[in-house]
Order: C-alpha cells, then sequence, then structure tokens
DNA sequence: GTGAATGTTCATTC
DNA sequence: GGAATGAACATTCA
C-alpha cells in the first residue's frame, strides 16, 4: 500500500501518541529491525516518548525525547496502527506498548521494516538515499530531475524524488495526459510544468485521505477492472510495463 | 501450480 | 556512465 499519502496517514496516527511513556517494545519477527536489535530497540525505548513525527518520501520518522529516532518504511504492506486493546495480528510484527493501548506495526510480507538512528546524524544518513520529497519540489527543482529516462521511472525512483509508488505516478500521469514510457527529454517546458502541477494536485487529494483514493472519477479506481474505462473519455484503460512494474494507462488521453 | 501485488536493491546487459 | 530489465526478498490472493 504505502506510498506518500499512506505514510503521511501513518504519520498521524503516530502524532496522536507522542508524549505518552513508551512501557516497553515488544519485537514478536525480528526480520523486520533493520541493523538494530530488538533488545537494544527496547532499551533505547522504554521509559522514553515519541516526539512530533514527520515524513520524508516514504520513510516515517518518529524522534523520540533525548534525540534518538526510529524510522519506519512500510514497503508494499506495512502500517501502523493504534489498537487500545483486542488480539493482535498474525502480522503484527513489533509492538511499542503505550499506558493506554498499543502502536502496532503491522507488515505482511515484511520487505522493508523499521530501523534506528541515535542521533540526527544517523537520521540524515538514512534519508541521504532519498531525493527531496514530492510535496517539497519546486517547479525549477522538477524540471532538473526529469532526465532522458521514462518518466514513470523517474518519478517512482526514491532517490531522485521521495514518496511517489506505482499507483501515485500511474495517477499523476494520467492526470496530467502523458504517457508513462514519455522521454522527461522529450518534453517541453510547458509540459513538465503541467506535470508538476498535476503532480501536487494529486497528493494534495490525496493525503486528507490517507492513501490513493479509489474513486471512480480517478485512474486508481478503475484500475483493477478486467477492462476499466477512463473516467475521462471512456476509452479502455491499457495494461502494460514501464519502469518495470505493472502500469496502466489511457490511450487515447496520453498518446504514446 | 502460476503470476502478480501500492517497494527496494543488486546484478546483468545494452 | 546511463538506462532498462530481471531476479531476489516474503507472503497472500486470484
Amino acid at each position: 500500500m504505502p506510498e506518500l499519502p499512506d505514510v503521511e496517514g501513518f504519520r498521524g496516527v503516530l502524532a496522536d501518541h507522542t508524549r505518552a511513556e513508551i512501557r516497553r517494545v515488544d519485537v514478536l519477527d525480528a526480520q523486520v529491525l533493520r541493523g538494530v536489535s530488538g533488545r537494544r530497540l527496547d532499551d533505547a525505548l522504554r521509559g522514553h516518548h515519541f516526539t512530533a513525527p514527520r515524513r520524508h518520501g516514504k520513510f516515517l520518522v518518529g524522534p523520540l525525547d533525548g534525540g534518538a529516532a526510529v524510522l519506519f518504511h512500510f514497503g508494499m504492506t506495512g502500517e501502523l496502527r493504534w489498537a487500545r486493546d483486542g488480539d493482535r495480528h498474525p502480522h503484527d510484527r513489533v509492538v511499542f506498548v503505550l499506558p493506554g493501548g498499543e502502536l502496532r506495526f503491522r507488515d505482511m510480507r515484511k520487505l522493508q521494516g523499521i530501523r534506528f538512528a541515535a542521533d540526527d546524524d544517523a537520521v540524515a544518513r538514512i534519508l541521504g538515499g532519498v531525493g527531496p520529497d514530492a510535496m517539497d519540489v519546486g517547479r525549477e527543482r522538477f524540471a532538473e530531475l526529469l532526465t532522458r529516462r521514462q518518466v514513470k521511472a523517474t518519478l517512482t525512483d526514491q532517490s531522485v524524488i521521495g514518496g511517489i509508488g506505482n499507483l501515485l505516478a500511474d495517477e499523476i500521469l494520467w492526470r496530467a495526459r502523458i504517457h508513462p514510457r514519455r522521454k522527461g527529454a522529450d518534453m517541453s517546458t510547458e509540459d513538465v510544468r503541467w506535470l508538476h502541477a498535476r503532480m501536487r494536485t494529486v497528493l494534495s487529494a490525496a493525503i486528507p485521505t490517507g492513501r490513493v483514493p479509489p474513486r471512480k472519477s480517478w485512474l486508481t479506481g478503475r484500475r483493477d477492472e478486467p477492462a476499466g474505462s477512463c473516467p475521462r473519455c471512456g476509452t479502455t484503460l491499457r495494461h502494460g510495463r514501464a519502469g518495470g512494474r505493472g502500469t496502466v494507462w489511457c490511450p487515447s488521453c496520453q498518446p504514446e
């Protein structure tokens, strides 16, 4: 699931539970821990509390009082949820136990996971591999980032721009009427400006919903239908590959 | 059984 | 060197 809007939603979950003292960390599956042991994580967090969380690309940074931080990456199937009570789910991998309930990091496929940073430098090292956040990229910078590569490959490359995943990229390109395999270098200044503006439109609309909304008026609402039609012109959507990922586009609105 | 799934990384090939 | 492709990671579902 998680792309920028989803992670923004998880940020909200974490933000609701800052200041509460962490009683302990239950590591149910250490496979999701990256570069830190369960013991060390528990030692570092016990008795501390989260402070205002932030997001960079698809990373959620949960700073702790004292300067350390927990970094969450949700891969394709991760999520963070709050539970006051009730049974844990088999895919709950790490649980932060607070006084009134638990923050549960659930992740079926375990493709990414949780990292620990002892200080701001360590956070910066981890985030150093991620390009500017999609919501922070200005128009000029955006134009510089589009190279001769296929535009979808660029949009979804986290080292170039942080936060855009497969669904968002298709949604943005559809909204901008640009074919996913167009080369950045072949696009006019006007095209690039338009694409940048559509990116912001889609992100701004998706963030409050905490996901890429599967509305019928969006491409995302139709992409799973076997022969879905374009919400704009009714043409049957095309399914193919671009940037190494399954891709959906409208052959009429987004000519090659 | 097969292929694909909203992610990332590494190796390989052009 | 840049860009594209395929496999790998782990698990579920159509």
